[in-house]
DNA sequence: CGGACTGTATCTATATACAGTCCGGTGCCATAGT
């Protein structure tokens, strides 16, 4: 523990007042209370401008240290830290880190506290000896933990994987989308959003849902230089099953194994094991002391390959995973991109190898394509018409699970049929002319979120499927331009990137008709920004139908198909 | 959307083709039972 035993500072920040903080100020209290010797510049930019009152958004790698940013800025600002997190496994490990530092108190309030251990926390963050307070978004789905929290005014509060509150919420964990009402019920504290992954969507996604006002974005580059990118392509499943096992026997252990289905950890894992190999497989159906023992056993070296549904590695920071393979394809770049980064956080070399069969779409497709259940949100509408209720009311009278009924209401919210009061009462509006036009509005909706996740599987397709860079096209997508072709995945290898990127470059200038993070308009889609650009093609993110790609020999053809709006 | 599995039909099989059905990820939380 670097900062035991040198007693407290003699820094002691004026909590009140963050005025002009001097960055030796910060310096000398992330030494005194964390024991940290430096300070990175984004951390630093991230404390400032929260203390300058705005609301953040971090993207930074995993091991970068995001949670200083709360820490330290905690410190300085009146009031308690309420730090989201989807995890409980994380709370913990945050909470532990938190606990071998000088500096104050964190307590979490949710399912594994019995009702004292609850009552205490509450009281330590009143009076002030504890200064974070770790939550669940479905602890913001209680209105006696809203209103604890409203006495307790905080300050600020932190959203931890961010990139969450785009990708849950419309059919998983629907309290994600209810973090942003929230937020204004206990008074509207300074937000801070971190994650590791987000694209450019993503990120528009999370400042509108938790909205987030006038926040500075603090972007830490996406490329990881020592990953080696490549792609296998494989007409059938058997020969895919052979040469995972090929694979993962010639590379470097350790490293992980990423499949679609839980059965299929087991089945892989059992193969491993049948030549030679340390396995183990990982997936949310497992019993919780199992799954743990597997966590545990590889983060201190007792695995040479973990085969996992993508359950595993939200939290895990092992430096020496030397390769990621995946044995299906992810349903997004975004979820990709975030597994790859297990690998190689040491800085050495490491190898993120997708095993591309293009059936292995249908899973991703199916899983894009959600449910809506039209009784159900009818059933909702008409109560909420009838008499207004609060969630937990609505779950009791129409018998429905509580899953089902937050979805229901988000969309009718969204559609402009219902309102959440200040008293917790879903109420119905009387902006839409009945029942039925609200069903059908809540319908589009759901309509809109199925077509954006089936185009971020269209996405990854492309990765899979591209000719060219690999890294330009994963950079692309997180919004980045790499301007030369980079040497380290199989295109590259092939000697195919090189030339198309060269046909690239001399394509620019006037004659470009769709350049990089161009504001188009298409006639059917709408408006969109051009994402990725091949050399006969481009790829646009629609606002309303998500990503597409358009030859660009069939828009020369028909010109008034995309029309570029100039930059903004 | 695609794969595994089951059932049925057929030019009666120590066999095959085809149609129909079911299933598939992520984790809070609450609740029932020891």
């Amino acid at each position: 523990m670097p900062a035991a035993g040198r007693g407290k500072s003699a820094v002691m920040p004026s909590p009140s007042v963050p005025g002009r903080i001097q960055p030796a100020q910060l310096l000398a209290l992330a030494r005194d209370r964390f024991g940290w010797s430096a300070l990175r510049p984004e951390q630093e930019r991230a404390v400032r401008a929260l203390l300058d009152g705005s609301d953040v958004l971090a993207v930074m790698p995993t091991g970068w240290g995001k949670s200083a940013i709360y820490q330290l800025a905690g410190l300085f600002l009146d009031g308690p830290t309420v730090v989201l997190s989807p995890l409980l496994a994380l709370q913990r490990d945050q909470m532990l880190s938190l606990e071998g530092t000088d500096g104050p108190g964190a307590v979490a309030v949710n399912s594994d506290a019995r009702a004292a251990e609850v009552r205490g926390s509450w009281e330590s963050v009143r009076s002030g000896s504890a200064e974070f307070l770790f939550l669940t978004p479905e602890q913001l789905a209680r209105p006696e933990v809203l209103d604890s929290l409203t006495g307790a005014r905080p300050s600020l509060l932190v959203v931890d994987e961010a990139h969450c509150v785009s990708s849950w919420g419309h059919d998983f964990r629907p309290d994600y989308l209810r973090i942003g009402d929230a937020l204004e019920r206990i008074g509207r504290p300074r937000v801070l959003a971190l994650t590791a992954t987000a694209a450019p969507p993503v990120r528009a996604e999370i400042l509108e849902r938790l909205r987030m006002r006038d926040a500075s974005e603090i972007i830490h580059g996406f490329d990881r230089p020592n990953l080696t990118l490549s792609v296998r392509l494989f007409a059938d499943d058997r020969s895919k099953q052979a040469a995972v096992v090929e694979e993962v026997s010639s590379e470097v252990k350790p490293g992980l194994v990423y499949v679609g289905r839980r059965k299929d950890t087991e089945t892989y894992a059992d193969r491993l094991r049948g030549s030679g190999l340390r396995a183990a497989a990982y997936h949310a159906g497992m019993r919780v002391r199992e799954r743990e023992r597997v966590h545990d056993e590889f983060l201190n070296g007792g695995l040479d390959v973990v085969v996992a549904t993508s359950a595993f590695g939200m939290g895990i920071d092992k430096p020496d995973v030397r390769f990621v393979l995946h044995a299906d394809i992810s349903d997004s770049l975004d979820a990709y991109y975030q597994e790859i980064g297990r690998a190689g956080r040491d800085g050495e070399p490491a190898n993120a190898l997708l095993l591309y069969r293009m059936q292995d779409l249908g899973l991703r497709r199916f899983f894009a394509s959600g449910r809506f259940d039209e009784e159900v949100v009818r059933r909702v509408a008409t109560a909420t018409r009838k008499q207004p209720a609060t969630i937990k009311q609505l779950e009791e009278k129409l018998a429905l699970t509580h899953r089902r009924v937050v979805n229901a209401v988000s969309l009718l919210e969204k559609a402009g049929a219902v309102v959440v009061n200040d008293d917790h009462a879903v109420s119905w509006t009387e902006e839409v002319r009945g029942v039925q036009t609200a069903v059908r509005a809540a319908e589009r909706l759901a309509d809109a979120v199925v077509k954006v996740n089936r185009s971020r599987v269209e996405m990854m397709r492309g990765y899979a499927e591209t000719t060219g860079c690999r890294r330009q096209f994963l950079l692309g997508y997180f919004g980045e331009q790499l301007a030369q072709s980079c040497g380290n995945c199989d295109r590259c290898e092939e000697g195919v990137a090189p030339a198309e990127q060269h046909s690239l470059v001399e394509s620019d200038g006037d004659s470009e008709p769709y350049p990089m993070n161009a504001h188009v308009t298409h006639r059917a889609w709408g408006p969109g920004v051009v994402m990725h650009r091949e050399p006969d093609r481009v790829t646009v993110l629609f606002d309303d139908v998500g990503y597409k790609t358009l030859a660009l020999e069939l828009l020369r053809e028909s010109d008034a198909l995309l029309t570029v709006d100039g930059e903004t």
